[in-house]
DNA sequence: CCGGCTACCTAAACTAGATTAGAAATTCGG
DNA sequence: CCGAATTTCTAATCTAGTTTAGGTAGCCGG
């Protein structure tokens, strides 16, 4: 089966109305610019959405479950005697992965929340914890066995991680330079700021 | 001399357009709902502002100029024989204690530049630019006396933190809970991070 | 108590953008 | 190549929001 021509169009849209989300904020993304990015007119969005707000749904629902998708995989990709160290170091890899390759996309679903009518805030936020909690998940376990230290509230450790992160999407750039190279930084950064007390 | 009752009024819109910018987005701030929060009616914006932008411009202006002035006070308040690693920790309580202070204007200003029309956008990072510069000289004075690692690129390092503190102006405020326990745990985070293989 | 200045209000004009209805074009199985 | 289904376009309508123009109320020095 090969997608239909509407699919290719819709993955278009979606694509388009990132980019143009994570310029412009909620409100400012108009459908005209919408269409012209995806190379249609703006009344022909309407073929295949609803709405402005069934757009703006749908490419935020994917950023987080792409990402969550994402960072789970890579997890439960890793040998079942990992270490705590090594999830949690696996899902900052993972988590800033996406944002290094999806940019718009998820930097757009990260950010715009608060910017959302409460109608799709609401259901957006669901999505949003339940990725959490699988951060959730590894910080707990990790501080459980001592792996990391335990002087920090787990919600705010998880914060606080996540948020560096995100705000890589914000960076000019030129500032980003090699994704290896900054990957290789912000794992030192938040690792060996978790390492409680002992020596390298 | 006693504030006008103009300025007054001036300093309630601006409170008032930084809280709704923070919710909003550029675009999705309304004169009237700036109006509403500030008492009067949304024509009367005309006789304090240009225009809209202009109101988007002040706050905006105000939150850097506000941040910068802060730090760089907290820095200049240390003894002169002051090492640079309780600089950088004095820079961090700093930056981290406005956003918690101002959540709205620091936020607002902090992370709506992408969403800003060319216009306002050139203007404001020149100001930005300018703060940047303020870490940029810690970070760097710190590298090249050994007081903190060398290995990761001031640049990125220095967004990397201000990009952590930033976060916290989207938290849920439930999750911010304590100021101070707040900022004991962010300064931990960064500053054992930037520990180069000494032990504490 | 008057005149003028400051701060604000009201209502109407103007504009940009979302949405809709219906027509045109494209695709594709037969 | 035909015609139905799919996809896109066009132009008009509707709405929300900014801006403007002119008016009004309070205040203050004389």
């Amino acid at each position: 089966m090969h997608p239909s021509k509407s699919a290719v169009t819709h993955e278009r849209i979606i694509h388009a109305a990132a980019e143009v989300l994570a310029e412009r904020g909620y409100a400012g993304t108009r459908l005209s610019d919408i269409a012209e990015r995806a190379g249609i007119q703006s009344g022909s969005l309407y073929y295949h959405f609803e709405d402005r707000d069934d757009i703006v749904d749908q490419v935020l629902q994917r950023g987080v479950r792409e990402t969550r998708r994402r960072v789970q995989e890579a997890i439960d990709a890793l040998p079942a005697d990992a270490d705590h160290r090594r999830r949690l170091e696996t899902a900052i890899v993972a988590h800033l992965g996406v944002i290094l390759e999806f940019g718009e996309v998820s930097s757009a679903s990260l950010q715009l929340v608060r910017q959302l009518p409460p109608e799709l805030q609401q259901r957006y936020r669901a999505d949003q914890r339940r990725y959490g909690e699988v951060w959730g998940e590894l910080i707990r376990a990790a501080q459980r066995d001592g792996a990391i230290r335990d002087d920090i509230d787990p919600v705010r450790l998880r914060l606080l991680i996540i948020g560096q992160l995100n705000w890589v999407a914000e960076w000019p750039r030129t500032a980003v330079g090699s994704h290896d190279e900054l990957t290789r930084e912000a794992v030192g950064l938040i690792m060996d700021g978790l390492d409680r007390g002992a020596c390298r």
